[in-house]
DNA sequence: CAGTGGTCTAGACCACCGA
DNA sequence: CGGTGGTCTAGACCACTGT
């Protein structure tokens, strides 16, 4: 048995997705909702916030939620798509070679970044992600070794956060990401087919544990015609 | 009188820049905070939840709510930030160049990215952004008429967000972003100083009114120098 | 005015964490 | 085991919207 305003978030949801509520109209009131779902009206308002943050709904006082449109979009609606991970969703894999696995004592910059102490080592791992022939994404990743005894270049290979979540059960909470646009270095050049590309975007990832440490500084080079970006943001009031 | 989750959130965010709660302690739990400010716990999860969504806090279950170290970063933590609204926070007014302001009839894209019928027109807004002497920002607003009735030159100089909200009594309320990189058009070049720049971050903002109605349709076009997002995503679940 | 969503309460039970 | 945050309830009052 799962949350009670999950589950109500999830029907309608669905009942949005199928059409059977249109987009523009409005919501039945959450006394209504409470009603029909057997529950309180609290419980009830919890489920409408998620469906507000995740942009199905806008919520209105003293008239109502209204459906917001989201087939207009032909791009996910909310959240974070970087190529990668559209591709991914297209059912393309992207192929991966590791170009460099070691583990080093951190420049000051990667240290900096880690909040470590000079005695910390680091695994540094850069991968080329390949799609439709092309390498297009140069991924530089460095993890505290105090939080990742153990890594091997087969598991690079495959998918470090599989490795860590499934068998280190570790959680990753949350990420701070820093997108900025630069130009392309000897590396990028070498380890990418840039062709005629004269700039790089990069992503910088700051990735946290669900006990607010932050273990992992990723960077994410991408070539500029092959990135998108989507957010969806509420006004701050 | 304002909320009161609200003013509790507001508090302890002092406290937490301040250094009077110093990162990666606990907070107090949640029934003494209640108790602290003399109020329910429910109200106090009101004003912690929105601690957390805007990256102040962890929330771990069985432990408590920790506070994240916010001082290593030298950028906003949270939201999105443009250039454009960096420059503003540092005191330095964009100057701003009107280089076209018409009421046209939109072609066929912009009319599909407005949801308008054929016989709706459109006000078409071109602004240069210059900061520190040189043009950065090329600005291009699509907005319909039927949603803002009138627009002069003068109010686009200055600003048009102003004018909607204060005067209109217009209220937006949230967008949808997304971000790609381009090659420069003619008009970029003519109307930028784009020097050697061969790439332009493009942000292409649908922006919605509060009742979920798409009014808006703004281009923003930056050098990639001058360019900069900064996001805090939580992990899904 | 009646109906809507926004806030707040006091209390209850649960799942999880650490000692 | 006691303390933590996560969920849920039933009820109250308020601010706002439309008619």
């Amino acid at each position: 048995m799962t949350n009670k305003y999950l589950t109500i978030y999830n029907t309608i949801v669905e009942q949005i997705k199928s059409g059977e509520i249109p987009p523009q109209t409005l919501l039945p009131s959450e006394n209504e909702l409470s009603e029909q779902f057997n529950t309180s009206r609290e419980t009830i308002r919890k489920a409408l916030n998620v469906l507000s943050q995740n942009g199905y709904i806008q919520k209105v006082r003293g008239k109502g939620s209204i459906v917001i449109d989201l087939s207009k979009f032909d791009f996910p609606v909310s959240g974070l798509v970087s190529f990668k991970e559209l591709a991914q969703k297209m059912g393309r894999k992207p192929k991966t070679i590791v170009n460099e696995f070691s583990l080093i004592k951190p420049e000051t910059y990667i240290r900096q970044q880690l909040h470590l102490s000079s005695k910390d080592l680091v695994w540094k791992v850069v991968r080329t992600r390949e799609m439709g022939g092309e390498k297009i994404i140069l991924d530089k990743d460095f993890l505290g070794k105090k939080y990742v005894p153990h890594l091997t270049e087969e598991i690079c290979a495959d998918s470090i956060y599989q490795y860590l979540e499934n068998d280190l059960n570790m959680t990753i909470s949350f990420a701070r990401k820093e997108i900025v646009v630069e130009e392309p270095t000897n590396e990028d050049r070498t380890l990418l087919d840039l062709e005629g590309f004269h700039n790089i975007v990069v992503i910088k990832n700051y990735v946290y544990l669900d006990d607010a440490s932050l273990f992992q500084y990723t960077e994410s080079r991408h070539r500029p015609d092959k990135f998108r970006f989507v957010d969806f943001a509420r006004r701050s009031r």
